[in-house]
DNA sequence: TAAATAAGTTAACAAAGTTAATTAATTTTT
DNA sequence: AAAAATTAATTAACTTTGTTAACTTATTTA
């Protein structure tokens, strides 16, 4: 009966392969030239396996979204046991959240639908956001310690917070900032700071 | 020879009306579902003609892209005659901006490469951003003449401004503002206030 | 070993972008 | 005004893509 375990393990490993090489192509040629074709040439299949393993096309960039959403939200973690002052806490997601970008487009790219990745799936269904993964809620929390104002201005100012970061990433991403390339960390820094900062003038002027 | 002047002006139209078919499939159906097949249909020709019209498909793309980074300039250059002040210019650019987003968003997905308008072309190329118009230049204008700080500082408050503005936008036609579409905008307007404001703060701290 | 199931391939479809070949219409030239 | 040349438009066809159906080959089960 281990051949049954075996197979389902292989099933599981084919299935990974599928995406990984996915990804691969993705970052190598964007997600254009991504292709159920291209995929099989890689992992030595003809082209009609890989719908045993995925329903569509669509759903392999859905299983990368949603891969890439938990990662995130991992890694929110680790910060919340790193660090505790909330200013700190909240540098640090951004931080988090910008690395990830970095080091990974192809996925950044799929879970926001950027640079014509589309998956429109979970446009409306929203659920993986908000079930799977809350990922405004550690940023909101810590917002929460910092202003100390009512709930509705603090979720405004996680959307604000959201904002400058997904706003920066993206820029950076289709190479909009205009200081250049290099300094695109740096004075992403400082708009985090200054936002972190205005944050404790609202407060201390109250 | 008014036979050619007219042909001319029909020919003109209908690279017109291609455009437009465009906008209005991508509006009511998305970026994918825009195919020259169904352009075709509306305009009461076969596929073929499109091609004495446009190179190719992401031609047809990158033309309306194009026209709406000269729409929004002059949108930008109506708020220059009508305000003064740097920061109700800076808050008035953000509107505008806003404002064309939510009227053509189409449009704006096709400029920025969202949500599956795919328009390559000018990653990289980003002469029509830079030459054609530069859309960053009347926010550092006013950023410049408020915060009265390096060039390379201001510079850097731009692409946090624009940060902001673009980060607001996409999430919120991403459906990601968790604060609720209706206050959406209300949130928008205060973050920009808030930036502003801290320019302000750092000014008066110097 | 025969029957049932699973795994994989080949063949084929429809829709998409695009190009070539061909026909229809118009303009120009004689 | 008729023939030649040019322009406009269509049909046919090619390629690539996602996807499905039909078929073949292997593997497991009885």
């Amino acid at each position: 009966m281990s051949n049954k375990e075996r197979r389902r393990k292989e099933k599981e490993e084919l299935r990974q392969q599928i995406l990984d090489v996915a990804r691969d192509i993705a970052s190598k040629d964007g997600w254009q030239n991504v292709t159920i074709r291209k995929i099989c040439e890689q992992i030595k299949y003809t082209a009609p396996i890989v719908y045993q393993y995925f329903e569509s096309k669509e759903m392999i960039l859905q299983s990368l979204r949603k891969g890439g959403f938990i990662q995130v939200f991992h890694l929110f973690e680790t910060v919340d046991k790193k660090y505790k002052a909330p200013e700190k806490r909240l540098f640090e997601y951004a931080l988090t959240w910008w690395n990830f970008a970095i080091q990974y487009p192809e996925i950044y790219q799929v879970m926001f639908n950027l640079q014509g990745a589309v998956c429109l799936q979970n446009e409306g269904n929203i659920k993986i956001h908000n079930t799977v993964m809350d990922y405004y809620h550690p940023a909101f929390e810590s917002i929460n310690q910092k202003a100390k104002r009512s709930e509705v201005y603090c979720l405004e100012l996680t959307d604000n917070f959201i904002a400058i970061i997904h706003g920066f990433i993206s820029m950076n991403m289709a190479n909009k900032i205009k200081s250049g390339n290099d300094r695109a960390l740096l004075i992403y820094k400082n708009s985090l700071q200054r936002f972190i900062h205005s944050i404790n003038d609202i407060n201390t002027k109250k």
